[in-house]
RNA sequence: CGGGGCGUAGCGCAGCCUGGCAGCGCGCCUGCUUUGGGAGCAGGAUGUCGCAGGUUCGAAUCCUGCCGCCCCGACCA
């Protein structure tokens, strides 16, 4: 393309709404302009690389076996009701009416209608396995979208969904996206590592996260630095210590201690001169209406995930005021386990633990010195807390490393949660009518654009890996009006265009170092500088976006050299 | 939904406190000079000061309501 025809506005300005790296930089070379909150348009750049990705994404589904649909973006409301959805999804879910006044949405996903696609047209196990996928423009109305395409409320994803007759079949149909989702992210040259991911209640490991690390990422990851285990933060397992492994310290006497206005870890720790460790909260969580205590170390958090896992609760929320009240007896900040009228759980930790403090159950009170068999006799341990940076793998017992990433595919063995509810069902080999187990596999194209900016850009802006680029190569005459310059670089761009290499030539008539910032900007992989200098001896400059290395090359050979560069990578 | 901030030219911002000709930089247009890392000079165009109402002789500026955007939090099958 030619630079002087391409619509492509560059800023030299930062706009001021951009935090992060990859929205700054996709406004500045000109990807994206935003319409409205989490809405953004993708200008001829932008869409050239989220086709790259896209290319990418379909090779590598069509290859593992998945073939490609188109699905309806506006669904009716009786699909998500059969799925229960319609009231679950809550606020995310965009919901719109027709002229007749009838309930659709707009789709934030597709188990809904791919399942009903299938259940009526596959009937045996003789058509299973399946996997079928898109690529669309989803719709979350997300509460706070933020950072640009990274959570946006209108984005770019591919969803994949497969169908077995069999758990075994299930399981290889799991492996094949998982092989496939690491051969695409590989592909796009991106640092990332699959994750363990909370499953729900299926159980397993059977849903693992694709995560790109970077410090602007939004979730944090886990992993041993010593062996392979890896899982987000919600799913993390903790290292269970050993049981009832006390210091064998010696059982005090229980101790009220008047503690007034004193409701925090940090104030009590201040007040009582004790260290967080010592000190235990006592959190009253309210789990599908009935109210629990859930005991943690003072210097732990509680994993609203892990325990509503534990638990198996539809609904987890903390309590309001009135029900602390009710429970222990005391106002928000004084709840403790001794006395208390509901059921109890203990992290692991606090196993052996002894005569740490606790809330007294009554306003501006504290006790010293419980110990739980003693004083409250619970025998209910359980994993309830959030893994720290340092603590023990919990498969072999190395050091923990938490950084942060950014999700940009998830796969999930589904089970028969939705051909259940939908009626999806197979006729199979001996004859028995069964629901098809399921999965599903997604992948944020928008967000993997942006993920792989937040990954590889400089100060002066972009550097995409060759196999996203928008364009291979950019030419840049250093003058325009240089007839002999303007000369070898329009046959340079004939040759080049010729020889199927995607290049743009900066015909503008702009000055030299205008063109190299918004080539530097834009990050184009290869420029080849056209300049009186080179020409003197009939050569040009070939300058590498990611190493900066320069390399002098004869005109003639240009052009296999930069094809030779391109199929390098 | 709670807390904080912002809304003035295409972009970045000043002006608002203390009411009195709507400004600066970048970009844009014209011309000349310049031409290997965001050129110089000269001339020029561009505004519903977010919207609505109120106070006032007079409102970008003060008051009220609304809308939009950004950040933090809550939330996130």
């Amino acid at each position: 393309m030619r630079y002087s025809e391409m619509f492509l506005p560059t800023t030299k300005e930062t706009p001021s709404d951009a935090e992060i790296a990859s929205h700054q930089l996709m406004l500045r070379a000109g990807m994206i302009r935003k319409l409205a909150g989490g809405i953004y348009s993708y200008l001829p750049l932008g869409y050239r690389v989220i086709r790259k990705v896209e290319n990418i994404v379909r090779e590598e589904m069509n290859r593992a076996g998945a073939q490609e649909v188109l699905l309806p973006a506006v669904q009716p409301a009786e699909l998500w009701m059969e799925s229960g959805r319609w009231n679950m999804y809550g606020k995310e879910l965009l919901r719109v009416r027709d002229r007749h006044n009838r309930d659709y949405c707009i789709g934030p996903t597709h188990e809904e209608v791919i399942t009903a696609l299938v259940r009526d047209e596959i009937q045996t196990y003789r058509q299973l396995p399946r996997n079928l996928y898109q690529i669309q423009t989803k719709f979350r109305d997300e509460i706070r979208p933020r950072f640009g395409i990274m959570r946006s409320r209108e984005f770019g994803m591919k969803d994949a969904y497969s169908f077995d007759a069999t758990e075994e079949g299930a399981e290889e149909s799991y492996r094949k996206m998982f092989d496939a989702y690491n051969r695409i992210f590989t592909r796009c040259g991106l640092h990332f590592r699959p994750v363990e991911a909370d499953s729900g209640n299926i159980g397993g490991s059977f849903s693992h996260e694709f995560m790109v690390t970077a410090d602007s990422g939004e979730d944090a990851m886990v992993h041993c630095t010593s062996c392979q285990y890896a899982a987000n933060l919600e799913k993390a397992e903790c290292p269970r210590p050993k049981e009832g492994a006390s210091q064998g310290a010696e059982c005090l006497p229980l101790e009220e201690v008047h503690t007034p206005d004193v409701r925090t870890i940090e104030e009590v720790c201040a007040y009582l001169d004790v260290a967080p460790r010592d000190v235990v909260k006592t959190m009253i969580f309210m789990c599908d209406a009935k109210p629990v205590a859930v005991l943690v170390r003072g210097d732990e958090e509680i994993n609203e995930a892990k325990l509503k896992n534990y638990l198996g609760c539809d609904s987890l929320e903390l309590s309001m005021d009135d029900t602390i009240l009710e429970v222990t007896g005391s106002p928000r900040g004084f709840a403790g386990p001794i006395g208390i009228k509901c059921r109890i759980i203990a992290d692991h930790s606090l196993n052996g633990m002894e005569n740490f403090v606790v809330g007294g159950n009554r306003e501006d009170y504290h006790i010293k010195n419980c110990n739980s068999t003693r004083d409250f006799g619970t025998s209910e341990y359980a994993d309830l807390r959030v893994i720290r940076e340092g603590d023990m793998c919990p498969r072999c017992g190395g050091e923990i490393s938490i950084v942060r990433g950014i999700e940009v595919g998830h796969v999930f063995k589904l089970g028969t949660k939705y051909s259940k509810a939908m009626n999806a069902t197979f006729l199979d080999r001996d004859g028995k009518e069964k629901h098809m187990i399921m999965g599903c596999y997604g992948i944020g194209i928008s967000r993997t654009v942006a993920a792989c900016i937040e990954q590889s850009h400089d100060g002066d802006g972009i550097i995409w890996p060759m196999s996203i680029a928008p364009f291979h190569v950019i030419i840049t005459p250093v003058n325009m009006k240089d007839e002999q310059i303007s000369r070898a670089a329009e046959e340079m761009y004939e040759r080049f265009v010729a020889d199927g290499i995607e290049v743009i030539l900066d015909d503008r008539d702009e000055r030299a170092g205008v063109k190299f910032k918004d080539a530097d900007l834009i990050g184009v992989p290869l420029r080849v500088t056209v300049g009186s200098r080179g020409l003197a001896d009939g050569t040009v400059e070939v300058k590498f976006r990611q190493s900066g290395k320069v390399d002098k090359i004869p005109i003639s050979t240009a052009s296999d050299f930069v094809t030779g560069a391109i199929t390098d990578v």
